[in-house]
RNA sequence: GGGCGGUUAGCUCAGUUGGUUAGAGCGCCUCCCUUACACGGAGGAGGUCACAGGUUCGAGUCCUGUACCGCCCA
């Protein structure tokens, strides 16, 4: 037993516990188990944390995800389950390739200044860093994960993951390369995929131009582009609209409804397409909208994916116009060289020279950015590898559907179905520099392409040594997307991490990510593993600030919102407490700052509450509450260990249900409402009375106590092991609170009677309080007080010292009978049920306002008495449960004696 | 265009099989530094649960529609 201090400072106890927990191996599952705190061959419970991004530090996001997924850990490694909680983090390829370009942009270099092999080198420099803080950040989280089992997504193993992954699926055919229409980002030189593709809106124009049609009479330009005259002898025209000029270059068709009376004719016409001259066809489809513009679209099949389409169906020649960086290429004739959009100034500005620029209109539309740079997306056409996804997709929906992952909220799962069931397959090639390598090689020498777990030094087919490896790199979410698996030892089957902890148990994460990564996770262990990666998926919403903004860096004060910051000015345990209860799965949440100082509060307060029964415990060892007898226990004692043991069951329930919120939200309402506000208050009485029984409040008070910090422990476990080791050897099981068993409710320890009578005594108390507040009795003044308890007066009076201390009576002028007269003078109170307490205030009481207040009382009742009588006599009494008929019938045979003694106390004062 | 969520006390939010007089924190009013705690204690005020219908003995909770705010997908 140790003396705590006056408050409690979560920057004394928060770090040391930590290294303390760790030191002792507690984070490890191998340690409950040689511990004996769980069994070899029990129940289990594996987490494997998202892995964090190493583009940057950690936010309140994170912090989220690190309170819940450690609050599970704890409460399950405290249910006796072998809980193993993986860390790790995530190479986040092209993410983390842009922040180190941008820091390199800094000194005016761009990373093919670097040349790959150095610039490789940077980033894993800048990876270091950002993994070695936010490792700290978790440490300063306090979350339990096991440190040794860390991974990172390009470690050795999960590098070898990857590529028996793809390789895997390779020889399935589920993978396959070729060129098709795909998102391009100028800007990271590399495809992205749909999901990194981010629309916003924008003022534009659209541009309304014609194209010159072929007829007998002019069989193409008699003048140079660009001459003004280019377009001189032409007759016929078809007049279309454009977002996109510079894209003309690239058309190979035009193309109008086949029913639009407008163009109708025109179809199996030429057209011939300015600047570059090329003749093309003027097609029917139905995938033009009549409505859109002049009702006649130019079809540019290598950079639209509704062009690609219609390329597609009338065998449309694909001419890719522009280079990797956004600038045009050779195709695009006379603008080779120029940037897409200095190219679409031009071509506009030409257009309109050579008379064919119709007209330009305003025109709001959507335009696709970069995720990670915010450019301009470029669709368009590229080789690129992809993953066949639909039969995974369809695996996935199976496997939620027959509830083998279960989607927390459940509401959830129609979103996840609905991507899946609409999702196209994946492009999981990048040309990056950041990330795992394509294992594919192909043969110069036969053409012969393969995909090898090792690096083949030949040619399988030809023997040839004149073999390359493919230069892309793969997107990120393929390697995460393996994280169940792979971090617990895959691709080796045996791995004994892998078939203990596989299937996870629990993915924690955003709901935003719900695509991103755990329907990726999900489709490739169904095609991997054959079986889901977890069994639940529990999602919850984003952390917003107190006006419900979305947390920018860019806001002026995001310092406030940084977890650090929280974490230095309210206390881990309060962040953790705030993030963990005041918001329900997949709602978000806007983060208040009055919550963090309420959650702060909650730990001193508990701090305070332990301080108060450290301080009285005396140098005797504390005798279990089975070693003493049941007579000696008072009616406190009883109805707090009752309220105790209601507690458990109802946190256990609520645990197993993944209702945490109101499951903290129940501890801290026992803690303070119940256990302080009156248990600590009652137990006072026998504690500042030297002639008294010290024993069983003293054990009682420790045992609330120690079972009270077990159930919170999970929301704030660093200020609960704090007090925990202060406690005595003989109050607790174990070295450290994180391995103490879960306590878990027995239904005999329910005391109803008890609880009865304490809410009676409690109502009396409260209701003096209230008299002595109204007729503003000085705080320390003790009064006297005549209760006629009716039938309750033998066990009422059992309670004297108690209503004394409480309440503030007066020992000497305290009556509690079955019966008495009415007194006179007195401030009246009739509490529930036949209870009635006389204050006689000398001198005070205002017979008039007496009055007043008992009617008011009076008026309360008999309107409650009414509605619930109302009730009972019409179908309620037939149709509803017995049960709720029997109790509605109870409360008014109570209120009715209640309104009874009401009336005869109004009527005495008349 | 399709889908989803929110709307509960001044503010931030709970309220999971529909069933006592709808809760919490903070704020507000009154009193109190009573040797656990002023990061506190005691008492109190404050809500037609967005709106309109419906189902039901009974609706904050289920159904339909409307409004506003927000999100996702196309």
């Amino acid at each position: 037993m140790t003396e705590l201090s006056k408050t409690y400072n979560p920057k004394e106890h928060e770090q040391r516990l930590y290294r303390w927990w760790e030191e002792q191996g507690y984070f490890k599952p191998e340690t409950a188990v040689r511990e004996g705190r769980a069994a070899p061959d029990g129940p289990r419970f594996c987490i494997t944390m998202p892995p964090p991004n190493v583009t940057g530090i950690l936010h309140l996001g994170h912090a989220m995800t690190a309170a819940l997924e450690d609050l599970m850990t704890r409460y399950y490694r405290m249910r006796g389950f072998e809980t193993l909680y993986l860390p790790g983090s995530d190479h986040a390829g092209i993410a983390t390739q842009n922040v180190v370009e941008r820091e390199l942009r800094k000194e005016g270099l761009s990373r093919h200044d670097l040349g790959r092999e150095a610039f490789v080198a940077k980033v894993w420099e800048w990876k270091e860093k950002m993994h070695a803080r936010i490792t700290e950040q978790h440490r300063q989280l306090g979350i339990s994960c096991d440190w040794e089992r860390e991974r990172f997504t390009l470690d050795e193993g999960l590098s070898r993951a990857v590529r028996t992954a793809f390789h895997t699926l390779y020889e399935r055919g589920l993978i396959y390369r070729g060129p098709y229409m795909v998102n391009w980002c100028p800007r990271c030189e590399s495809a992205i995929s749909d999901l990194e593709v981010i629309p916003h809106e924008h003022d534009s124009h659209l541009w309304v131009i014609r194209y010159p049609i072929l007829t007998e009479d002019w069989d193409g330009p008699r003048h140079p582009w660009g001459s003004g005259r280019w377009a001189e002898g032409a007759t016929h025209f078809i007049e279309m609209a454009t977002t996109r000029p510079e894209t003309i270059l690239g058309d190979s068709g035009v193309a109008v409804h086949p029913d639009d009376p407008r163009w109708q004719a025109m179809i199996g016409q030429t057209a011939m397409l300015p600047a570059i001259e090329r003749r093309i066809p003027i097609v029917g489809d139905e995938a033009v909208e009549p409505e859109f513009g002049t009702g006649a679209v130019k079809v540019t099949p290598a950079h639209d994916p509704t062009d690609y389409e219609i390329g597609q169906r009338h065998n449309l020649a694909q001419i890719d116009v522009m280079t990797d960086v956004g600038t045009m290429n050779d195709q695009a004739g006379p603008y080779a060289g120029l940037e897409r959009y200095a190219c679409r100034e031009a071509i506009v500005a030409d257009f309109e020279k050579e008379g064919l620029l119709v007209r330009i209109e305003d025109y709001h539309h959507t335009v696709g950015h970069c995720q990670r740079c915010d450019t301009v997306i470029e669709p368009r056409i590229s080789t690129q590898w992809f993953v066949h996804t639909k039969p995974l997709a369809e695996q996935a929906i199976a496997a939620v559907k027959n509830g083998d992952m279960r989607i927390i909220p459940e509401r959830f799962e129609k979103v996840f179905f609905h991507w899946m069931e609409n999702n196209h397959d994946w492009c999981i090639s990048r040309q990056l520099w950041w990330g795992h390598r394509i294992p594919v090689w192909y043969c110069d020498e036969c053409g012969h392409q393969w995909s090898s777990l090792q690096d083949p030094q030949t040619c399988p087919k030809c023997g040839s040594q004149n073999i390359r490896q493919d230069e892309d790199v793969l997107d990120t979410w393929f390697s995460s997307g393996l994280w169940p698996f792979s971090t617990l030892g895959w691709p080796d089957e045996e791995a004994p991490d892998l078939r203990r902890y596989f299937p996870n148990d629990m993915r924690e994460t955003g709901y935003d990510i719900l695509f991103f990564w755990v329907a990726r996770e999900t489709m490739l262990s169904l095609a991997l593993m054959g079986r889901v990666p977890y069994t639940t998926v529990y999602l919850h919403g984003l952390v917003r600030n107190e006006r419900g903004e979305k947390i920018s860096k860019s806001m002026p004060d995001a310092w406030k919102y940084d977890p650090l910051y929280i974490i230095e000015e309210y206390g881990t345990d309060a962040l953790r407490y705030t993030l963990t209860t005041s918001s329900s799965p997949g709602n978000d949440m806007n983060l208040d700052s009055r919550r963090l100082e309420g959650a702060r509060n909650f730990a001193n307060k508990l701090w305070q509450a332990a301080r108060f029964i450290l301080m009285n415990l005396s140098s005797e060892p504390l005798v279990p509450l089975t070693e003493l007898p049941r007579e000696r226990f008072t009616l406190a004692d009883r109805w707090i260990l009752s309220r105790l043991n209601r507690l458990t069951a109802s946190v256990f329930k609520l645990m197993e249900n993944q209702q945490y919120g109101e499951a903290g939200r129940s501890i801290r309402n026992f803690i303070w409402d119940e256990f302080c506000d009156w248990y600590i208050e009652a137990s006072k009485v026998r504690l500042h009375d030297a002639d008294a029984d010290q024993t069983v409040p003293r054990s009682v008070l420790v045992t609330v106590l120690e079972q009270s910090l077990r159930l919170l422990h999970p929301f704030m476990p660093f200020v609960t092991e704090a007090i925990w080791q202060a406690l005595p050897a003989e109050a607790k099981d174990g070295p450290a609170l994180i391995l103490a068993p879960w306590p878990l409710a027995q239904a005999e320890r329910d005391d109803p009677a008890a609880e009865a009578h304490m809410a009676l005594l409690m109502e009396i108390i409260r209701g003096i309080r209230n008299v002595r507040a109204e007729y503003n009795v000085a705080a320390g003044k003790r009064i006297a007080a005549t209760i006629i308890a009716a039938a309750h007066q033998p066990w009422l009076a059992e309670q004297r010292p108690l209503l004394t201390f409480l309440a503030r009576l007066d020992e000497a002028q305290l009556e509690i009978v079955a019966a008495h007269e009415p007194l006179p003078q007195a401030a009246t109170l009739v509490v529930e049920q036949e209870i009635v307490v006389y204050l006689p205030l000398a001198g005070l009481v205002d017979l008039a306002a007496e009055q007043a207040r008992l009617r008011k009382a009076l008026q309360n009742v008999e309107q409650r008495i009414a509605t619930a009588e109302q009730r009972l006599a019409g179908p309620f009494a037939q149709k509803a449960p017995a049960a709720i008929v029997q109790r509605e019938r109870d409360k008014v045979t109570a209120l009715r004696l209640e309104a009874e003694q009401l009336r005869e106390q109004i009527a005495r004062l008349a």
